[in-house]
DNA sequence: AATTTACTTTCAAAAGC
DNA sequence: GCTTTAAAAAGTAAATT
């Protein structure tokens, strides 16, 4: 197992540290260019002339680190590969440029630990993307990476925890609170309604309402409610809109805040 | 160790007859079948009493699913045999049948902050937007439980009735001692 | 808006792609 | 890995009424 640094574990309580770092830092210099003198793969030279067989040892030993560059020539192809899509996915959803930094770390990392066998290019670069965006607190769904990249929301949740277990990734579970500023903009809602969702929401987790409870939803019920409070209300359409859950989520979430968080006469008083 | 009922809820066995048979002829002896080679090259047969579905192979080898309890299981397998058999008079009588998953369910009778659980018990996956249950690998018994806010729990990958009960009754134990319950 | 049906997760075996 | 089977848990979704 890979140990990223403590940043990516920020919630493993336990053995942290006296961890060594697997393998040395690689950079991805180009170290083939220029390179254009081929070794042949029969035992002649370029003029097509038989090796002596006392050199035919050093010759394959040649050989041996042509295939080594050709292989490492795929690498960087791969990489550069995996780094234009990690491009397209991150400019797709909006996401600013630290966010993408982070996960071509991820990327980088899980190639120098050889985790993209019997995996696809597309997959691994839009998990390390599901990851940096919960590492940044800037959440995508699995449903909205998958939207971006072509690689279905199974597989990009199965090659998430693939990565997360190998790299020794451990995040937290996605907190609603990390939806509420992306949907309150997108909304237009003013930022006191965000901090009075942010609010309503601290409040539900420790009540225990979000177990179970997808982070979107409560998210979006929460901005709801804090919208109709401060009295600039959405419709639970809109809000599911922009969420991407329906809106009889938006009122089961809703229903079950207000009751248990006993809001209904501020509610009242909000309309 | 602290006590805590579980229910049985499905059994998955396997047993060979020890010689090859024609799928075919399966599928138009028997009533209740659907076979597909090109779908899936086991014979899908579905028992009333008990109440289950035997995949059954060309190779002689069948999987039983859907008994509520280890007798069912052994019980709707030498059904399905004894039906084999009138196509094949020469299918033994006796051959071995081995439970290979044993599903049960359980209640904690509290509830769980699936949050704090999933910072605080190890081997745990929990993504509440993809499930609502909290996934807990245990090493011994080798089992997987699946963990719910409403302090119901899932158990899954036993081979036996002990081991399932054994699971939850771990982990039960190792949320108490944790204080998340 | 209430019902019903259905899909998400976990597990194991079977034969073959 | 996938295909097929069954079953529970609880949340979410979609189609009907």
């Amino acid at each position: 197992m890979v140990d990223m640094g403590p940043e990516w574990r920020a919630f493993d309580h336990e053995q942290r540290d006296k961890r060594t770092r697997v393998g040395a830092p690689i950079t991805y210099t180009i170290h083939d260019k220029g390179l254009s003198t081929m070794i042949d793969w029969r035992n002649k030279d370029i003029y097509g002339r038989d090796i002596p067989a006392r050199n035919r040892a050093q010759w394959y030993r040649l050989r041996k680190w042509q295939r080594k560059i050709r292989i490492s020539g795929a690498t960087e192809r791969n990489l550069a590969f995996a780094l234009s899509e990690l491009d397209r996915d991150s400019s797709r959803l909006g996401l600013p440029r630290s966010v993408r930094e982070a996960a071509s770390v991820v990327y980088r990392s899980a190639v120098d630990n050889k985790l993209i066998r019997g995996r696809s290019i597309e997959g691994v670069v839009a998990a390390s993307l599901y990851a940096a965006c919960r590492r940044c607190s800037v959440p995508r769904t699995l449903d909205e990476i998958a939207e971006v990249s072509r690689v279905t929301k199974k597989e990009v949740g199965r090659t998430y925890r693939f990565l997360a277990r190998e790299l020794d990734i451990k995040l937290p579970p996605t907190s609603p609170v990390d939806y509420v500023p992306r949907f309150s903009s997108e909304l237009g809602l003013p930022g006191e309604v965000q901090s009075r969702a942010i609010e309503i929401i601290d409040q539900a987790m420790e009540k225990g309402l979000t177990s179970g409870r997808g982070p979107t939803g409560v998210a979006a019920a929460a901005l709801y409610i804090a919208s109709v409070l401060l009295g600039v209300r959405k419709t639970q359409r809109d809000v599911a809109e922009i969420a991407g859950v329906t809106e009889v989520t938006i009122r089961n979430r809703y229903k079950e805040l207000t009751e248990e968080l006993d809001m209904g006469g501020s509610l009242l008083s909000g309309l | 160790m602290t006590d805590v009922p579980i229910k049985i809820e499905n059994i998955v066995s396997s047993a060979s007859i020890g010689k090859e048979i024609e799928l075919n002829e399966v599928s138009k002896a028997l009533e209740d079948v659907r076979f597909n080679k090109e779908q899936f090259p086991g014979l899908v047969f579905k028992l009333k009493d008990p109440k289950t579905a035997a995949l059954i192979f060309s190779s002689g080898k069948l999987v039983c699913t859907g008994a509520k309890s280890i007798k069912d299981s052994k019980i709707a397998i030498n059904k399905t045999v004894d039906l084999m058999r009138t196509i094949d008079k020469d299918i033994p009588k006796k051959f071995d049948i081995t439970i290979q998953n044993i599903v049960a369910s359980a209640n904690l009778e509290a509830t769980l902050n699936l949050e704090a659980v999933a910072i605080e018990l190890e081997n745990t996956e929990y993504e509440p937007e993809q499930f609502p249950g909290l996934v807990y690998r245990l090493e011994d018994p080798k089992v997987v439980l699946l963990l719910f806010g409403s302090g119901k729990v899932v158990c899954t990958g036993a081979k036996t009735k002990d081991d399932a009960k054994l699971g939850v009754e771990r982990a039960y134990d190792r949320l108490m001692q944790l204080e998340l319950l």
